[in-house]
DNA sequence: GTCTATATACTGATAGAC
DNA sequence: GTCTATCAGTATATAGAC
């Protein structure tokens, strides 16, 4: 994955930083956080292992750090929307689609993130990753209350309906989520057929909160 | 997690594989496959893992004869519904919830087979694993084209409107799955409440999918 | 800043006592 | 059928050469 596009300070410098963590990403993304090896990361850099651990301290701070560049990249696609007046549904369908389409774009970065808030949730961290991530895991929960009280305030105006609002919130960021799981960019595919799927997998969700647009 | 109801052929017999069974079950879903070690699963049964190695050959082997066990509940829940006459966006509706109650009453086990189709995606496997999953992977992939020819015939009769099928089956079954993410059981939790949940989770598939009912 | 050792701990799996 | 003891392989992380 290019990380250029990541904001960073200067083009082409401290570029090491962020090979390291772009092929990272790449390896939690294929094989997981467990089954990834420090040498997994650095064969796939054409390196080894010494050029890693001179910038970052230890594996799971590795880890973190992809953790806060994915939810950075999310944040960063939803500020201009936050703000935008008008009705919740209207804002709620233009923060999932800019949600949906950071999932496909980012994806080995969001793998990541989904694997950390499920090893919060599972317990399954070790001491020292439970401090580095515990930080993260509210900034990842802040994250979803956005959606969360946009679609509290779909169904206040009448154009929402659903039962229980932290299911539906759940339910309705899963779908969102879900192309991290069976999205993978074909060969011929452009920027149009992308928007496309985004278009389907957010109608779904839309339906699914029982949204009453126009 | 309680394995008597798993259809054991004699009530007290031929315990300790089942024991070993659910064990290790409940550990893969709390740390994940390659995070839980044989000694762990032999802690939680407060034995070594001498008693495992007897039952089981490989770590490889006991994740796949859960993720088998779990499939099997899953086909066993769905069959009686599979034959029976009448619309197919009913039958899909009956299917969805069956399968739904299932991520829920057998959550360790529906994990493990999660795992197991991730693994499978990411291709994050030994050669060893890859002998001992490819028939199971297809075994599941078989239990997916069951909702995927339901919500088939539906849109041709004119009861669901979707875009593209494999995308649309996805994002359903994703919906209906997503309770082995976020679910867990509450203290005073009855029946009731339980079918409630698993009501709300296929009502919104079923809007999503554009199910006309009625 | 990157490499080559190497220390230390833990893993899956086996052999043999009981 | 379950245990203890142990092997061989691999993991994270460190130290020091270049």
């Amino acid at each position: 994955m290019v990380l250029v596009e990541l904001g960073a300070s200067e083009p082409s410098a401290d570029n090491s930083r962020l090979d390291i963590l772009s092929a990272a990403a790449d390896c939690f993304m294929e094989r997981g956080y467990g089954a990834t090896s420090i040498d997994d990361v650095a064969r796939r850099l054409r390196a080894t292992k010494g050029r890693i651990y001179h910038h970052f301290p230890s594996k799971a701070d590795l880890f973190a750090q992809i953790f806060r560049t994915g939810m950075d990249l999310n944040y960063e696609a939803l500020a201009p929307i936050r703000s935008m007046p008008g009705k919740a549904i209207e804002r709620w369908t233009r923060l999932a689609r800019a949600h949906t389409m950071q999932m496909i774009k980012a994806k080995p970065f969001q793998r990541v993130v989904w694997e950390g808030v499920e090893m919060h949730l599972r317990g399954s961290t070790t001491p020292e990753q439970r401090n580095v991530l515990s930080e993260l895991i509210e900034y990842r929960t802040r994250y979803g209350d956005i959606f969360r009280n946009e679609i509290a305030q779909a169904r206040a105006d009448g154009d929402m309906q659903f039962e229980n609002l932290s299911i539906a919130n759940q339910i309705a960021l899963m779908t969102l989520n879900s192309p991290i799981f069976w999205y993978s960019r074909r060969p011929g595919e452009a920027d149009r057929d992308t928007e496309n799927i985004v278009e389907q997998v957010v109608g779904f969700a839309l339906r699914g909160l029982n949204g009453k647009t126009g």
